[in-house]
DNA sequence: AACTATTTATAAGA
DNA sequence: TTCTTATAAATAGTT
């Protein structure tokens, strides 16, 4: 969805593969979000970093505290 | 993305929600593949439809078993 | 389930 | 890292 195919396999420049995540978490937790919502449905969705920081989403969290 | 904007309300049709959750529910799946493998970051999502029905992606899944 | 018109996401660039 | 823009990809409505 840009200027040039996405090839599916990891991205090898560091930088690149940061920003690509940047980009790509927050479409994916928006998606979730509009999934559960159009649908009616219950979502979970949990996405670590390589550096191992957490993002989250769920339909029915009440706060981002330890499960 | 399609014929008309996407208002961020329940579908309230039965048969168009349907229809709507099960073409996301790919599209969220594929996105949470993708994020993981172009970014090598570890995804786990749990989608549930209205009646019950679960779907799954995760990283580190050896199979669809339960937890 | 297939098809397309359009919207949306996003890759690359600034 | 935030904004813009061209283009790929997802998908809403239709058949």
């Amino acid at each position: 969805m840009g200027r040039g195919r996405v090839q599916l396999k990891r991205i090898e420049n560091k930088i690149s593969r940061q920003v690509t995540f940047s980009k790509r978490r927050t479409g994916l937790l928006k998606k979730a979000h509009e999934i559960s919502v159009l649908c009616d449905a219950d979502v979970a969705l949990i996405v670590f970093s390589t550096k191992g920081k957490l993002f989250e989403y769920s339909t029915h969290s009440r706060s981002s505290s330890v499960l």
